[in-house]
DNA sequence: TTGTATGCGTTATCAT
DNA sequence: ATGATAACGCATACAA
């Protein structure tokens, strides 16, 4: 059932019947009505590849992910998955993993299936070592691309982020402020986003006039880590002697390592340990106790990131980089 | 930048270049040399558009859920996102939510796509009054349809599943082995999955030759509702007198929320109650104590349905229905 | 092995 | 207001 066959039904061209598919006002109202009769009762749809192969477009927005079951990512998903389709963007999945040649091929194939903007998810995606950046430049001379939580001055490239060296720092301020002295420093990402995060944590050491002690630096590489092994790890930490009051961490998860690491060990929270996540995910409420994190604004960010898409795609002049401010949601980990 | 050009470049004919394009053994080295090399370094990259109107297919499957933020579908995601990915198919998104007319919608949306295949994610896709499951049995007149922890006996319809009346059964067998006497069940859902869940708890009720108390049934049937909330109600129903000694929930989140009211009553876990949720997801790690749940295999099944797809694409007679077997993972939740 | 010609189902341009 | 026809870029049957 093609438009051949719509148009021999109604007795009239293909011209007429594409005319009235598309809400040409150059049709006669008789003749729209007969053309939409046939329509309706032959079940006809167009047929999406013509349409794409004539106009160049089959309104597809590509994301690429690490890792869609990740709560922040999937929940970014669903914000925008949500938003563009309000505005009649299908989105495709693309879940790269952690490694360069992943997310390289995730993005060639995104290119090749011709979407029409691509959104990248996680500050993960730009590599310190620029050149390895090289297909991200190349992506975005052939379609605009967007950053979630990335920064990368480069034309075509958008960028919609959370300051999280502020948000850092202010999460570390508000536990120096509730008369915590020593806070163990939990991050599993040395990226950009990794480096701004820990910034901030020096930053409000110094605006406070405490002395920086390296060894409250506590990192995380390993990928799928759990919150039982981090937890090991605080202990292990405790036993060598590291003294502290309060655990600040990089990502939600750690931060409910150590409150796994304070039951274990004995310490009440927030009276003898304040905890500080980061991501606000719905997990925060899950723990016990209740896990004060930083929200970095994620439904603002997606939200920004279609209209900024919408905006390119329409041909408008858009801003290359947004930044939000993430906030302290205070719940039971820390003091008043 | 098109096939066209690239013959040219090349010096051969259009057909020549696909047929290098397509990886055809009926073209010599020296001729497949040359276009390649065209094709390297002119950054030619087939139009997916024109491909797949002669073809008739870009090699999609449609992934239709009701929120990708939930833990479940967003983990059901990631692993058929994979998978499918790995046999060269993409996955167009779409987040329908919960009600009758977006399901349809999206599942419309899909079809006008012209995606290979569908995978409808959630029992909840089948409604209980029948004719509200048309739109299902019409999109599989023209595209095979996977349920995922779905049952809904139609041509072309595949049905892939965890026995969760079954496990919900054996869950509740492991409480009362460990000398739970009154066991509150917590729900969320009366559809098809719900409904089997809850005969599961009755059977084994049965088997054990306990009496059945319609009080110890509790419904949540609020949207989104939070552990707290749950938590509460779980209070107000212990001052109105209703007693139990262990909890069984039909989803995780509702055990966090015995979790937390446990908490608040003062009542220690798994001592005074025991507690076993529904998913094995990610949080059940998460919370305080380790929560026991029901594993419902979702690799198992994401894998299974993907295999399913490739089959009935290829045009292989493939199984209607497929079920996997739950298994209660064991954690701090329930005594031994 | 290689080339020619046609079809895929639209949209859009140009006539009428 | 409507119709004829070209273009979109590829795969492929058939011819050479």
């Amino acid at each position: 059932m093609n438009i051949y066959d719509i148009s021999k039904r109604a007795g009239v061209s293909i011209a007429t019947v594409s005319r009235v598919l598309n809400d040409s006002p150059h049709v006669s109202p008789a003749t729209r009505q007969k053309v939409m009769a046939v329509i309706n009762d032959s079940g006809y749809v167009p047929n999406a590849f013509a349409r794409g192969l004539g106009l160049n477009t089959m309104q597809t927005i590509g994301l690429l992910c690490p890792d869609a079951s990740d709560p922040y990512q999937s929940q970014a998903l669903a914000y925008l998955e949500h938003a563009f389709r309000s505005r009649n963007y299908d989105c495709v999945l693309s879940c790269a993993g952690k490694g360069l040649d992943a997310r390289q091929a995730g993005v060639e194939l995104l290119k090749s299936r011709h979407v029409d903007g691509m959104v990248l998810m996680g500050s993960s995606f730009i590599e310190d070592n620029d050149k390895d950046n090289a297909y991200i430049r190349q992506a975005a001379k052939s379609v605009p691309l967007i950053l979630l939580n990335g920064s990368f001055p480069c034309e075509r490239v958008y960028c919609v982020l959370c300051d999280d060296q502020r948000a850092t720092m202010e999460a570390a301020l508000h536990l120096i402020d509730t008369g915590c002295k020593r806070i163990l420093y939990l991050y599993h990402s040395k990226n950009y986003s990794g480096r701004k995060k820990l910034e901030g944590y020096r930053a409000a050491l110094k605006m406070r006039g405490i002395g920086m002690d390296e060894s409250l630096l506590c990192f995380f590489g390993q990928d799928k880590m759990s919150v039982q092994d981090v937890g090991e790890q605080l202990l292990q930490l405790e036993k060598k002697g590291v003294q502290f009051d309060a655990v600040l961490a990089s990502e939600d998860s750690l931060a409910i390592g150590a409150l796994k690491y304070a039951k274990a060990a004995g310490r009440s929270v927030p009276e003898e340990l304040s905890v500080i996540g980061y991501n606000n995910s719905t997990f925060c409420n899950f723990c016990e106790p209740e896990l004060t994190s930083v929200d970095n604004k994620l439904k603002a960010i997606c939200d920004h990131i279609v209209e900024t898409m919408m905006g390119v795609l329409e041909g408008k002049e858009m801003p290359q980089k947004t930044v939000f401010t993430g906030e302290v949601t205070i719940r039971q980990s820390t003091r008043k």
